[in-house]
DNA sequence: TATGATT
């Protein structure tokens, strides 16, 4: 499937009016231009963490059910992923499944957001606003009632201070259109909200691409060596920083020794790395369980590229045991020591590195 | 109940 293909079609939809049928006995429906009419399969996706590959975004979203296309959104010049992307299944039910089942699932440090897209246009591209100044005391309620004055608020947000909470005074504001957030800054940057002591700044908002690569080695930084915030051993400390480096340089940099030593202890062939990334095993699953459930044990660890629940042939329910597989070492790592003895529901899960018994005596 | 593979 061409990667282009949904911004292509959506660049060339207008309009997101009643849809007419496309003529044909069972043509897909069109609108009034004589696009496809993806307004119920095409799902925009926000807030993904900044490593996640095209390749994992479509193993996620695949899990719910057949993607038509789907596309992560990168820079044009640096590759990097700027944070979001576009699903359109084949099926609406799908598309619906995708937001009650993913969206508000928690990824790394990053809570993704799964909704519909809007149909695209140049009129809604830029409409994003930074603004800040905003006094302390001020609501996201207060400040879209400021802005509504302007225009459609498509989303809104006020930044907090992680520890206590407190506002940051700083917060964006996405209008339906760019026009509209082009008169809200003439309207409002520089002026002081009523009963203000500080005049508010309005600009357009910065891509997130838009880093320095200073700034991203510091993002980085933050994001990795605050991922897991539980005890930790030395051992524990080595791997973060080894992944650290891994993901700054790009490189992996495994250590032999520490690999090593931890399969001769175990006395097995650890079959979990491949090419492919590391296997885990999870044993102890409900006959319920699903791929989500998958993903959400272990997304919040690090790059999660496949999860697998096997499932009865005939009843197709689960057997009891899965498969997750997981890009980094330290990171499948850090999930099996969190996640082995873990309670889900009524059941203490066992997890550990997925082993060979072919070849034993 | 304990290590897949309907690709």
């Amino acid at each position: 499937t061409n990667p282009n293909q949904i911004i292509s079609t959506m660049e060339t939809q207008v309009s997101n009016g009643p849809t007419s049928n496309s003529g044909l006995p069972n043509g897909p429906p069109l609108s009034a231009n004589g696009a496809a009419d993806d307004s119920k399969t095409n799902l925009i996706v926000n807030y993904l963490p900044q490593n996640m590959t095209q390749e994992e975004f479509k193993s996620l979203f695949g899990s719910i059910g057949e993607i038509e296309s789907c596309k992560l959104v990168r820079d044009k010049i640096t590759g990097q992923s700027l944070g979001y992307g576009f699903v359109n299944y084949v099926d609406p039910n799908d598309a619906d499944k995708a937001i009650n089942t993913l969206n508000g699932l928690k990824l790394q440090m990053k809570t993704i957001k799964v909704s519909y897209a809007r149909p695209s246009s140049a009129s809604i591209r830029d409409a994003n606003l930074y603004v800040s100044g905003l006094p302390k005391s001020m609501s996201q309620k207060e400040m879209e009632q400021l802005f509504s004055q302007y225009g459609r608020i498509i989303t809104s947000r006020i930044l907090v201070d992680q520890v206590t909470g407190v506002s940051r005074g700083v917060g964006f504001i996405r209008f339906d259109k760019r026009i509209e957030a082009e008169e809200a800054i003439k309207g409002l940057n520089g002026q002081k909200p009523l009963g203000a002591s500080e005049p508010i700044t309005v600009k357009f908002a910065n891509n997130p691409s838009q880093k320095t690569g200073q700034a991203l080695l510091s993002h980085l930084y933050q994001t990795t060596a605050r991922r897991y915030t539980g005890p930790l051993h030395h051992q524990t400390q080595r791997f973060r920083l080894d992944n650290l480096l891994n993901m700054a340089y790009g490189v992996k940099r495994f250590s032999p020794i520490t690999i090593d030593s931890m399969t001769s202890l175990a006395g097995v062939n650890l079959t979990g790395a491949s090419s492919g990334g590391w296997c885990i095993f999870v044993y102890n699953l409900s006959p319920e369980a699903d791929e989500s459930v998958l993903w959400q044990l272990f997304g919040p660890f690090g790059a999660v590229t496949n999860v697998k629940v096997i499932r009865d042939f005939a009843t197709n329910k689960c057997k009891g045991f899965g498969f997750v597989t997981m890009t980094n070492y330290e990171e499948a790592a850090m999930a099996i020591a969190s996640l082995n003895g873990y309670r889900l529901g009524d059941r203490i899960l066992q997890v550990s590195f997925k082993t060979s018994k072919q070849h034993k005596p």
